[in-house]
This record gives structure tokens, sequence and C-alpha cells, in this order.
DNA sequence: GCTTGATCTCAAGTTACCTTGAGGTTGCAC
DNA sequence: GTGCAACCTCAAGGTAACTTGAGATCAAGC
């Protein structure tokens, strides 16, 4: 492997946008593994970008740190990742934003649905007649969405 | 106003599905402001449980306690909201969602133009082009994501 | 070999959003 | 009028995702 193709850790801040010390807090949640210099500076290979774009997109997404890891966890150990390996984890984030979609959508029809009336219940004005005819016993419902 | 039409803290909880100190915690944050009784207890309207549903959908839309606080806002103050103050707010919450529906959408289909050769960088590949192409000088690209 | 910018570790701070606990008070039913 | 569940305040703790600062070390050009 050419010694010139690892990057310290300040230009991989440089070439992502991230602040060094999120790349090390990353290190430190086994998001990304870099190897180290005999004096102890981490050096990153170029497919890290990638990782660390990864990283930025699932965030964005919606998704904590410890299910990106599982994510990241199942790439390959030792190697850099091929193509093939990053299109199975895009796939993958792909069905997780057609997910995300679906839920909007249906969140956007219950939504409409109770525009009519104004009851911002998302459950068909039910809580808010329920409220209306004063029903105070039983366990009445507990969460209003889903 | 009908004394049977405020409600303690701990109903509004069981109505809501919200735990008692997150809804004290609202107060504090000023997403909603109690009746006091002489003994200092609060005493909730009716329309206070929609108040809380309206923060927990927007939250789940993405929405910090403080954006909430600042739409709940534009409510009257002093009585009860009518309907058609919910149905101006759940207009808006509604265009909300459209926006980030369409953000999801655009992701996605971003995200398919890079499938093709797992790039993952959402730029139909130049981030990784540029990194195969050794490209160590000039600024490179800061952010991976727009 | 020396300087200087980049890097290191480790602890503590930050913001958002709450929960937990201690210690005390209220209010309703009997 | 008493008991006890439900309520109160205030301070501190918890988690996620980082940042900041102190004090020390590394690496690369001159």
């Amino acid at each position: 492997m050419d010694k010139n193709d690892l990057l310290p850790i300040g230009e991989l801040a440089r070439r992502t946008g991230l602040a060094i010390s999120a790349i090390r807090f990353y290190e430190d949640k086994r998001l990304i593994a870099p190897y180290r210099t005999m004096g102890n500076q981490r050096r990153f290979l170029r497919s890290d970008i990638r990782r660390l774009s990864f990283i930025l997109i699932a965030q964005r997404l919606g998704l904590g740190l410890a299910e990106i890891e599982e994510q990241l966890s199942t790439l390959p150990q030792g190697r850099t990742p091929t193509q093939s390996d990053w299109q199975r984890i895009s796939r993958q984030m792909r069905s997780q934003i057609d997910q995300k979609i679906a839920l909007l959508s249906l969140t956007r029809r219950k939504l409409d649905e109770c525009i009519g009336c104004g009851c911002l219940s998302l459950h068909k004005c039910q809580l808010y007649n329920r409220d209306d005819r004063a029903g105070t016993k039983g366990t009445g419902p507990r969460f209003v969405l889903d």
C-alpha cells in the first residue's frame, strides 16, 4: 500500500467538511478505524472518505450513530470496501428512504383528514370528540400517535 | 368556565401518553401555560391535549422545541384556540411535510444515480473520481452533502 | 537540530430533551 | 380531621453527539 494513500486526520477533515474532533469522536464510537504511525498519529484510507460520507448521509436520514455503526460493520474488515460493498449498503439506504417517505405520506394523509375539523388528533377526531363528550373514565387515548 | 373542564397534570399525562415530567418540562419551555389552583397545582384546559398532540407531531417532523414554541405562539392568548386556529397551523405543518418529502425524494434520486458506481458521494461520483486521481491539492470537496 | 504547525490524550463543557430523587404540600374521600 | 395518592419545586443525572482546552508529542522544512 502506497504511503501516499494514507491521509492524516486534518486532510480527511478538509475533504469531508467534518471537524477533526468529530472524526476522533467517530473513532471512539468505532465507526472508523484508522491506522497509526509509529508516532501514534492517525492515518486514514482514501476509502474512509466514503465511509464518512455514508455517516453524514445516514445521519440525515435520521439514523443514530449506533445504527450507522451496525450498517458499517457489515463492510469487510481488513480491506478497502469494493464498489459492490458500497452498492449493497446504498441499496439498503435507499429502502430506508422509501420507508421514511411512506411514513411521511401516511402522516400527511392523516393530517389532511383532520384539517377539515382542526382537531389535530391524527385519529379522525376521535380524541377531539371524546374530549367533548367529557369522557373521563377508562384509560382513554394513551398515545396520540401510532 | 366549568371546573370540570380543567385537568390535573396526571390526567393530561394519561391522555397524551406523555410523562408528567415532560409536561412540566414543556411548561418550563413555555410551550404550555396551565392555570394554578390556590394550592399551586397545575390545571390544564382540554384544548391543551391538542396542544400537546401538536408538539408530538411536530417533533416527529423533526422540529425542535424552540421552533414548536414559535408556531404555538401564533395561537391566540387567553382563549381556547378555535377550530380554524388549529386548521391554520395544521396547514403549515402539511407544507412542512411536503418539503420533507421533496427533500427525501431528491436524496433518493441522487442516491439512485450513485448506486451504479457505488461511490456514495451523492455528487455523481466526482468525489470518488477525484480520489482515484490522487488529487491532493486544492481545497477539494469540502462538503460531501449539499 | 530546531522550530512550528499538526497531531495526540484526557477531562470537562455544551445543547437538546428529558428523567430521577429528595423533601415537602395539597386535596379529596371517608 | 385524617390519611394518602397526587401534586409541588429544585437540583442533579442521563444520553446523543459533539466541542473545547490543557498540556504534551510528532514530523517535516530549513
